[in-house]
DNA sequence: CATGAATGAGGCTTCATTCAT
DNA sequence: GATGAATGAAGCCTCATTCAT
């Protein structure tokens, strides 16, 4: 037919014209979110940022939770794909251990606002946000368990060390997006030293 | 004059009833805070749960955000005093790190409820918060440059091993406190152990 | 104790405040609803006409539809019990159908805001409004078999007729309320015959 | 002129298309408004339904209203063009009437979509659905009359009888057209012997 | 002309705070 | 002083209507 192309090149604006507006409001709402965290964010404030009516706002998404929904779970799918990619090859837990660390760094560092909307300070109110920061937490806690069989691990409990690597990350890294000129090698080598070697300047009694 | 005693008594029941019902209130904040977060926390829920009139909750807080940062306030406060109190005689970094934690898992044990509110998931949404939270990243701090500069803990970087230690003891007591039946010396040890002798099974090459 | 009598009363004027507000807003809502109908009725229309403020009325209802449904429901048992109240030692038939009628009559002057509600033009979009009709249609069908029965009513198919005679009540009743200077006698009247002999001058053969 | 053959065609088609799309909208308004009613009817539903835009049903109808006003008006119309062809040569009002339950059924056993919408339960909260059925009432009144003046008809009170008619009859059909096998020639017969010879089993004394 | 994206006024509801008793 | 009823600003969401393409 020869009315398609024309046709199909409308329909095709209108798609256009969906996505700009759809990235529009995602941009948006992670730059407002991530700066005024969940409870403080109007959807009209999203709205405003995304320089269309409060209407629009809800052509997208269903609910102001919506979009913060998919922003957590884009965010923790994004770093879960480049972890796993970053970790394909590598079996030696302590380099898994090591290359996690960094490669958690480095999305903080690309991704500012997604970071901050799903580990930021106060983030985790929301259920969500915490079952999410669980699946990192399981990572690592198999990754601890096959370090200690494999002996690169010291033996400990897995749990409460689980915990407290994440935390720990977590917390360096909260601190960090906010630094200037703390570079990323610098404060990776310096978490991950302290993780494998601990403080004490004596190695413990054997 | 005869009244005198009589009038002396009577303000000082007054005083006592302002002091209980001040005490009633806050005994319920922390108590419902505690439970449902800043903000799925409505004033009435509050009053009821001190079983006061929502007018007498004003009488003694003027806002709802007050009665939260008495609490955050509160606690810090006694959280720091404690910890004083226990490394009052302590000169040894090591040892006074241990005491840190030590003392940190106890009180997170014997106030469950403001541990929630100050350290808990979500809490430091609040600008507060977060600030109070800072006071203990400094004396981490501080102890962690007295350290170093003893000889007892390995160089590093403070600013970052601060954050880091400070990270990995909150998360973990926030997680136990929500557990049962592990033991506070067993995840007293086991951090101890972690943030002193890393995880690595061989020590750093010296 | 001394302070008992005190405090009940205090308790008391509460009691009776909450009271003198409800019964404010179902007024309000009564008036309201029964000329603007359910649609264009707005919940702040309710309060300004009880002169309270929109919150207070959520602390009576907790949605628009919850009022109207309570004065449905109320309209409904009011008018059920008059009608089982008049009806009570009638045994007859034909009788109990003058009384009916007569009853929803008088009902309806004297409640006429009610009955606008219930029974008024474009009242019957709401899914109760007609659950709350259909007891009465049952009452017609009942009373409609047990005449047939006794012999005091022609045979004929109730499930039509009881219909027919509902609707020709409701029709002369919400014309009725409207106008000035027929009497209620004169529209009884009216309205029985009709129902009883039909509009044929010649009896039907026999 | 060559091209006006073509042009004309042109014009045509554009006017054929029009009136393919205006008639395409109406028959959609009357499938969703039958089924959902005024206010539970979006214009996006309609639009939807009738596999146009939502610009488009603004380019036919200015107002929402405006489809509904016209569907409410073309029945009526119809409706009345039928009853009076129906009824263009029958003089005496027994049969007159008679002949306008039959039709009246029966339109809305043909119509059922466009009755439910303009008599249908909770439609009248229109004023000019209302209106309209006032044309009715007009309809049964003269005819009434006509027959109280000729002696086919006891007398009575027209005003009254005229609308107790009328409402007999829409609430039988409204609530036939919903049933599953009850003919329409044995509803028809239902009603009109109810509405000549009534209920009484002894024809009342003369 | 047709389209569907965009708009924003308007309705419902909540809850921190005030006020009359 | 204590109470809880009352308040209304403010947030969420809907949908009739407009507009840019």
């Amino acid at each position: 037919m020869e009315s398609s192309p024309g046709q199909l090149k409308r329909a095709d604006r209108f798609q256009q014209r969906r996505a700009q507006t759809a990235r529009d409001l995602v941009e948006a709402a992670r730059r407002v979110l991530s700066v005024k965290g969940y409870h403080a964010t109007k959807v009209v404030d999203i709205a405003r940022a995304a320089k269309v009516g409060v209407g629009t706002f809800y052509l997208y998404y269903p609910t102001k939770e919506a979009i913060f929904l998919e922003l957590v779970e884009d965010t923790v799918r994004k770093l879960r794909t480049v972890l796993d990619a970053r970790r394909a090859d590598v079996t030696d837990p302590a380099e898994s251990s090591r290359i996690g660390t960094e490669t958690f760094f480095r999305f903080a560092q690309e991704n500012r606002e997604l970071f901050r909307i799903v580990f930021g300070h106060g983030a985790s109110f929301h259920d969500v946000v915490r079952r999410c920061q669980e699946t990192f937490v399981r990572d690592v806690l198999e990754n601890l368990v096959a370090g200690m069989e494999s002996g690169a691990f010291r033996p400990g409990p897995p749990a409460i060390w689980g915990r407290a690597l994440i935390g720990l990350s977590v917390e360096v890294v909260s601190w960090w997006i906010e630094q200037e000129g703390v570079s990323i090698d610098e404060v990776t080598r310096a978490v991950t030293d302290l993780a494998f070697n601990g403080l004490a300047a004596t190695p413990r009694p054997s």
